[in-house]
DNA sequence: CAATTTTCTTAAAACGTTTTAATAATTCGA
DNA sequence: TCGAATTATTAAAACGTTTTAAGAAAATTG
């Protein structure tokens, strides 16, 4: 690259008449600078165009104001959002972000992305890729005193690591409930693959509830499918081959309820007379679902924005010394959003 | 940040009883090193865990290999799409991805997120927000050349500036003609802001193979929302109100297209038999509409991948020194997907 | 007004690399 | 075996900041 730039704070200094170290002074404000010098220096940043080199800050200071983000999955709803909420509270407080996409979420070059982070002297790391499978088997409290300060998003407790995510058990059995509170009394379940951790939760808080209702929730009423709207579709026709007395299904994102509502309408089942329908996530097509489709909404923005306080808090302690900075779990409550495809049949044309 | 890397490339130098620069060279290779020493060399940074800090070679080489991103709107379809082709493309290069996000495509703090940028020291940067009002007067030749290598998605095309988009116009045609050929006469379409640069590119294509068939395009026919099924389902009822003969609709995308299929489904008007549509993007559920959709697909990872080999291009000359490297502009052609919203009534139950 | 204190400045030393210019160690013909 | 040519290595000088330690200037005392 060529330099765009050449100008140095050594030039600023010489055209303020004034030191390099003074100009460093009047920028950060770090030590105090008589008026007139400051008024000296800032004219001459002005006049020159000066902009200080932040790699160069950054080597000095041992820190680089950056945060590096690692996700997988962007092409799809909840990680863009998520990403969004990182980078509006990152920017918020003054960090940038490096970003770092695997394109599969299993175990791959782990090691890669994080050398280049901290090659890079990232001041902090979220890691926002979805526990499935084994990819995790990476972190343990080790390795993790070895890396900057990391918040890792959705996934199970592991000690020393701090954890964001959604409540995805209360989620569910919030669903669940409202199902069984409509008065239904078979309630199947199209769920996700079931490494994905997620998943599993969501399957639990969907027992739970049901248990405690007295109701069944055997395992003939989960059909794995695997998000995918087709998936959604064949594993409703899968389950309700399996138990034709099925009359609601509890589906773990709003893409497989679509599936399901497709299957619905092709085999003449009506919605949500036959079959009631929840999905999962609030996507803002399921509110034009037809029917418009019930859902567990996840605060998925505030959810990166978390990441980042928190993220930002560990960097905070870490600099004040005090090493070991106690991890921290926290989950986000979802909430349910009623449409017509669990309950009564309201809406009409608009 | 405290340190966790303290072993520097003098440590390593100590270790393995050479110096620095010998270090460095058997690292990069720009130099060449006996076999012995580059031997010993290799086993002190596997000993000591040696990492070379990216920030003072960045420093020293001014290059940091770095490539800035600013998007709009991730939280979409596009764009994120758009986003995961660039990184993939950018990680394949070498390059890491710097990312700042505008949270309305307007105007606002241009300079702020370029200042940033360029004080980081990118070697380039792909601006991936749509035009949208005036929010691009700021580009222009002199204020480019004051910046590092830049690729613009999605605009316009404008003296100095290197532009990657898809062809919009083609599109729009695209899905006009296919509704003419279905023996469709009255043909609407619901368009987005026509703030916004493509919009205006769409509604072109689809004007433009009305005026080659001798048919109807007039403004009446045109019906603007603002890229939501909402709007979209609002719009269609304008519409019709205004146009009862209208007989098929062209979205300006899926979402749109989808509060169209909602709005007929609620009025009763059977698609595709008395109305067909045809959308634009063909997100994943698009295919899962009831009646699945007829769209246009993008190829917007590939748009992303092409805009990082063109920056590279460019990046690559201006290192050589060829100053002014030649502005480039390519068009992604999309492709028809032609699914029942817009045709014969195929698909049956799965 | 001299003696302190306080407030500003500065030159020089980091930060961790790469590159330059010079030197040392090889190899190679004759 | 001797220079000449090549190949490896190094010490020192960048790169553009901030910080440190010290000194100068100004403000405050008694």
């Amino acid at each position: 690259m060529q330099q765009r730039h050449p100008v140095t704070i050594v030039d600023v200094a010489q055209r303020a008449h004034v030191s390099a170290g003074t100009v460093s002074n009047a920028l950060t404000g770090k030590r105090p600078v008589s008026a007139a010098t400051r008024e000296r220096v800032l004219r001459a940043i002005e006049e020159l165009g000066y902009q200080p080199n932040l790699l160069a800050r950054s080597l000095v200071n041992r820190s680089s104001n950056t945060l590096g983000v690692v996700a997988y999955g962007l092409e799809y709803y909840g990680p863009s959002r998520t990403l969004v909420g990182i980078e509006q509270q990152a920017a918020e407080l003054g960090y940038s972000l490096l970003l770092d996409l695997l394109h599969r979420p299993d175990r791959q070059d782990v090691d890669a992305v994080l050398d280049e982070l901290t090659a890079r002297r990232v001041d902090g790391i979220i890691w926002a890729v979805h526990e499935v499978g084994d990819n995790h088997v990476w972190i343990n409290e080790q390795r993790l005193l070895a890396l900057p300060p990391m918040i890792f998003l959705t996934m199970e407790r592991r000690p020393g690591a701090s954890i964001v995510s959604t409540d995805n058990r209360a989620g569910a059995a919030l669903a669940t409930q409202h199902l069984i509170d409509a008065g239904r009394r078979t309630i199947g379940v199209i769920s996700g693959p079931p490494t994905w951790w997620e998943v599993r939760e969501r399957i639990a808080g969907w027992r739970s509830a049901l248990d405690a209702a007295g109701l069944d929730a055997s395992d003939a009423l989960v059909a794995e499918a695997n998000w995918t709207a087709t998936a959604g579709e064949v594993a409703l026709q899968a389950l309700l081959a399996r138990r034709p007395d099925v009359d609601a299904i509890f589906a773990c994102n709003d893409q497989m309820a679509l599936g399901a509502l497709h299957y619905c309408h092709a085999s003449q089942h009506r919605v949500p007379e036959d079959i009631s329908i929840v999905g999962f996530d609030n996507t803002p097509e399921s509110a034009f679902f037809w029917p418009a489709l019930t859902t567990v909404r996840q605060h998925l923005a505030e959810l990166g924005r978390v990441a980042v306080d928190e993220l930002h808090g560990q960097i905070e302690r870490r600099v004040q010394g005090r090493e070991a900075a106690t991890p921290t779990t926290r989950a986000l409550q979802p909430e349910l959003i009623v449409r017509e495809s669990s309950g009564r049949r309201t809406r009409t044309a608009a």
